[in-house]
DNA sequence: TTGAAAGCGCTAACAG
DNA sequence: CTGTTAGCGCTTTCAA
């Protein structure tokens, strides 16, 4: 279908020396077998030619497809696109292809997308899941199927895996730790509506940290946003304005920071006087807010990093295999004015 | 060398149901030559035993990939990250697939992963050129060889090609003449060191405004900043200390505005009041921002999705053929308090 | 409407 | 060290 201009073949390349198809073909990846000087004499041609290999007949015949796929949920939120710098800088390094997915924290996405990787399209998968992955049997499916995954940031406990990810539990402890040792009784901690693992750590290091200073852990204090809804964002707003209002926040994800800055102005309640807040956020911009945000910034990229590196490492060897290792990599607490000193 | 499990082909298939592999072959992809009740047959098989087919022996027979191939500058940037999800939303909807390069502005890269697309990698390519891209030689060199080719942001004028983008010239036309009108004698204009076309047309439309309103254009009003280097930090700095400061700032690109912002803090100079600033921006923090920014914002997602569009149209036609058509998409001057009222 | 046959361009034993 | 022989799994004429 496609007028693709005539490609040059490994069969043209061996008539042209007068070699055979397979002595070209071993000697351009550099197999030993192969003589030095018939090495030079087929490079020079690939050279002089520009001969490139059809990457997708090498795939058929080696089986593996030199790519990774990466599925997220999102790439407009800072973790995740550094995360990808961190995986292609280590994709590129080693000669790997990077197929991007978004899953928009669908399921049903996440589902349709891996199912497709059975098809052998990618030689494994770097995941981190959909705010609504609570089942994971598509998950386990796959890797059944022989397809090396590594879990980072959002891992699903569950599933024996390789996992990268940070200390949320206590990043959340020392942050809600932070903003009782600044005098806060009220602390609200916002998050999305999800069942992720990451989500429970963070809640259980603010549960767990209210407790352990003899501050009550309030249900009524865990605000849980549905996606982008108006409702949410009142409550949150009356929390904020109540006789007995809140004087901290904890925002558990990056996108919920804003949204107190806006309740805040539109109350004119000061920051931090009046309300002191926390994100976990890899926002740049963080420094630059009105007023800079006290922050839990992730190592992002060494998260995308460090997961790619394993991957890439388990591909390379002849019997893949994944140790089912977690790697933690702590975060960091990153003071600003959003807290009082 | 990967221990695959033993993956259904369609031979298999043919075996099950005693009718030849082409017929199954036809079957799955719904051509009009196999019957109703054959079809039928086939797909249940399909169905029950989760045949997927394998994507590049497929690609191998009909010599396209259903993946297209998006070369951009980063991904820690709020225009291509949202570029990116327009893409992805037309690759999706389509059943393609989206390889992401990163060049890291480096036109060594560019070329590199250019070069690899001859291999037939991808169908078709969506490019954003790095800073660095001043010759153009190894993109015609792509498209010559046949591989379809859409610009989106960052185009090259010298090379014929689809192209969408925003209206740069106007855009920056317009901020500066905002500043001007705000009362504003001495505009700084910073933008990174580069060629890049688009950095031209800004920098034109910040000109034409000047004189158009009978200001000097001044050659050393143009901050073009290498690469994080400390050095050209300082000399901002030094502009907005001078007797005779600047007192407007246009960030002809997204990362430009922050030094701004932290420069004026450091030498304790109030946005607006003292100096007021304008960035080319698609932070969602902008408004967040100390003071909220004034921004020009480009209609990132429609710019990939459109890009996107383009390409995958003419991917389906028998006959590939781009139109070489410029469509334009304006970008918002959006109105926030770092600059006067 | 179906099937046989010939590839797509490369890899991979195995011989020589 | 080089070449021969089979494929990889699918698509695509072209006959039947």
């Amino acid at each position: 279908m496609n007028q693709k201009i005539n490609n040059l073949t490994l069969k043209m390349l061996a008539k042209q020396l007068g070699l055979s198809v397979s002595t070209i073909s071993k000697a351009i990846r550099d197999s030993h077998e192969i003589s030095d000087t018939t090495k030079k004499r087929v490079n020079e041609l690939v050279q002089k030619l520009n001969y490139i290999p059809n990457p997708y007949a090498s795939s058929l015949g080696s089986r593996n497809s030199k790519t990774i796929g990466v599925v997220i949920p999102e790439v407009v939120d800072s973790f995740f696109a550094k995360a990808i710098n961190g995986i292609e800088s280590i994709a590129q390094e080693n000669g790997y292809h990077v197929l991007i997915y978004l899953t928009h924290e669908s399921i049903e996405k996440e589902k349709q997308i891996l199912k497709d990787f059975e098809s052998g399209r990618v030689d494994g998968v770097l995941l981190s899941v959909s705010r609504e992955t609570c089942s994971h049997s598509h998950i386990n499916i796959l890797m059944n199927k022989g397809v090396p995954l590594v879990f980072f940031d959002r891992v699903v406990d569950e599933v024996k895996a390789s996992k990268v990810v940070t200390n949320d539990y206590e990043s959340a402890y020392k942050a809600t730790e932070l903003l009782i040792k600044n005098g806060c009784k009220q602390i609200l901690f916002l998050s999305f509506l999800n069942t992720l693992a990451i989500s429970n750590k963070r809640l259980n290091g603010y549960k767990n940290a209210l407790l352990d200073n003899r501050l009550a852990f309030i249900e009524k204090n865990i605000l849980t946003f549905q996606n982008d809804s108006k409702k949410d964002y009142l409550l949150l707003k009356k929390k904020l304005n109540l006789t007995k209002r809140a004087d901290g926040v904890i925002a558990s994800v990056e996108k919920l920071a804003l949204p107190v800055y806006q309740a805040c102005e539109e109350l004119r309640l000061n920051i931090p006087g009046d309300v002191q807040v926390i994100g976990f956020s890899n926002l740049d911009t963080a420094a630059f807010l009105n007023p800079p945000l006290t922050t839990i910034t992730q190592p992002a990229f060494e998260i995308g990093k460090t997961a790619a590196a394993l991957l890439v490492k388990a591909l390379g060897r002849k019997k893949i295999e994944l140790a089912n290792e977690e790697i933690i990599i702590p975060s960091t607490l990153v003071l600003r004015r959003s807290t009082s000193l």
